[in-house]
DNA sequence: CTGTTAGCGCGTTCAC
DNA sequence: GTGAACGCGCTAACAG
């Protein structure tokens, strides 16, 4: 291990004592030109920086901030974390980023890890947690939740247009019966994409049926695969598909072309998140376009804000969303 | 801020010093039966947790690691890093994830926040690096270097068999000019699967031709894509195409694509890595599947025993690999 | 303007 | 078997 060269050491090489180098180093004033000028030279001459650790036992907290995330493998999460990490770390933050697989015991331990670790800051991306009670400062990304933190904010895409778009997407190629497959818990990005898939539909006379509503305990591409398999072996009808994820929709057309059903020309499809595989696919697929670039810039600006304390919004902050229209809605 | 027990009150409450409350902690010994049941149950009482913080003071080094990934975005990374996480945190280690977006000053401010922070352990993943400094045990992945530090070691799949497993598959369908789009810098793992190429190409009699390498400065499907289109408006004929990486494959394809060349009809195309993508694509694309899951654990494994203290495998280690044949080789 | 000092929470040496 | 005391590197309160 290599040893650094400490605060008082430098003191000793600039000849002055041990606050007057923090002083400096921390802007507090209370020092001369002259004694700040060879304070700082001999900083530089021995390429010395503070510890993080010893400033951080001091202060009770580390210049670093904790990302949940449920799952790191996909796309549309490292698209968030990317943007998301790169606007901390301009901000001289370090990121923890914890892989969830939405499993709440590792969840909460990570969570007691972040929380021992003395994070002072934390995110959340999508998924369902169980209540924090920390009073660390927050953001939550496409979780709204009632029960919020006192210096919790939240950034969330406008998940009822998305739902909505795509929907409506589907309804004006001709889709009439419109499956819908989403989460089975109250995760609200879910939520309010299946609140976006009633109100298109109501718009064209339609109501939403519970049978053409599919849920998910689980959200990966497999489980929709499974899904829709079962569903085709019940011999539901339908005409059009509104999967709550990509990776969902990705599932949904594998048990479709499996079962001869073809796309579009049998069934619309449409997903959401607009991941890269969507586009290539042998059929392209309709998705909803997230601008996690600017997401990931809201989540840094607001977080770091709480972190100084200025206390954070109460009401969401919504992003806006688009529609990618692709094949898999245009016979 | 939360405010946390610490050991002195435990030591206060379970009416011993606080001497004693370490050594129960860290099982040291020198103390009786009654008083280690006291003091546990004390800290089971208080849910009491040493602060990692003060132990890293300490103890000049914190637990946790970080794990420099050149491009987050791509699943082959995150599928690396969720199995690497996985293991690490098993053992009890949280993990930074520093993005580098192949960029080395970037790379650098994180190396250095890194040993600012104390991380006992770094992990890179392929990309090309300056030559690292510090003595922190390291793993390096993909990435054999001449210069290796004292206590690093290496994990990479087996390249130089993917690379001729690849280029044999081509060979085999009745490629002759194969054409190997590849990194331009000198990446261990790249130069391997050249090497591969070559290899097989031997085999068949053939000797591989300048003019049928392309070299790419960044790795990403947008340079493959460009540098494709160059090559196919330049007029360079080819029967087939092995690309370092899928993302440089996608890339490949779509210029190709977008030129009216059907693969596999008139081209044959192989990529690396095993990504989601490349299944799913219009065409699927024939690709080389890295066993990621053992690599991350070979990484933890390996990164733990040389934080411990044991001297690291000087010969890098080799996972194997093996092809996955797609409709891109098989007319 | 500058220096001395206490203490953040922990591990460890040294007495007893 | 146990406890007092020091120091890891830093910041802030206080004294001058």
């Amino acid at each position: 291990m290599q040893k650094t060269i400490s605060m008082k050491e430098i003191s000793e090489k600039a000849d002055v004592s041990i606050a007057t180098v923090s002083r400096v180093i921390n802007k507090n004033g209370r020092y001369s030109k002259e004694t700040e000028e060879r304070v700082l030279r001999v900083i530089a001459e021995n390429n010395y920086q503070p510890n993080p650790i010893a400033q951080g036992l001091r202060a009770q907290h580390m210049k670093n901030v904790g990302i949940l995330v449920p799952d790191i493998k996909n796309e549309f999460f490292t698209k968030l974390i990317y943007a998301i990490e790169r606007n901390l770390f301009e901000a001289g933050y370090e990121t923890f980023v914890c892989n969830t697989d939405e499993d709440e015991t590792i969840e909460k331990r990570h969570l007691q890890m972040m929380q021992s670790q003395k994070v002072c800051g934390l995110v959340f991306l999508s998924g369902t947690t169980p209540k924090l009670t920390v009073s660390i400062p927050t953001v939550y990304i496409d979780r709204i939740s009632t029960e919020v933190s006192p210096n919790a904010c939240m950034i969330t895409s406008d998940n009822v247009t998305g739902g909505y778009l795509a929907t409506k997407e589907m309804l004006e190629q001709g889709a009439r019966r419109i499956l819908h497959m989403t989460s089975s818990k109250a995760v609200s990005c879910y939520a309010e994409r299946c609140e976006g898939y009633r109100k298109a539909l109501k718009e064209f006379g339609l109501t939403s049926k519970d049978e053409l509503i599919a849920t998910l305990d689980e959200l990966h591409y497999q489980n929709a695969y499974d899904k829709m398999n079962l569903l085709l072996d019940e011999g539901i009808s339908f005409d059009g598909v509104f999967a709550g994820s990509d990776w969902l929709a990705m599932g949904c057309y594998q048990a479709m072309k499996e079962h001869g059903i073809r796309i579009p020309e049998d069934v619309l499809l449409a997903g959401y998140d607009d991941i890269s595989i969507t586009s290539f696919n042998a059929v392209p697929i309709t998705t909803i376009h997230q601008q996690v670039t600017e997401m990931g810039q809201l989540v840094a600006k607001n977080l770091i804000a709480t972190i100084k304390g200025e206390a954070p919004q109460k009401e969401p902050i919504r992003v806006p969303v688009y529609l990618v229209p692709r094949k898999s809605t245009r016979k």
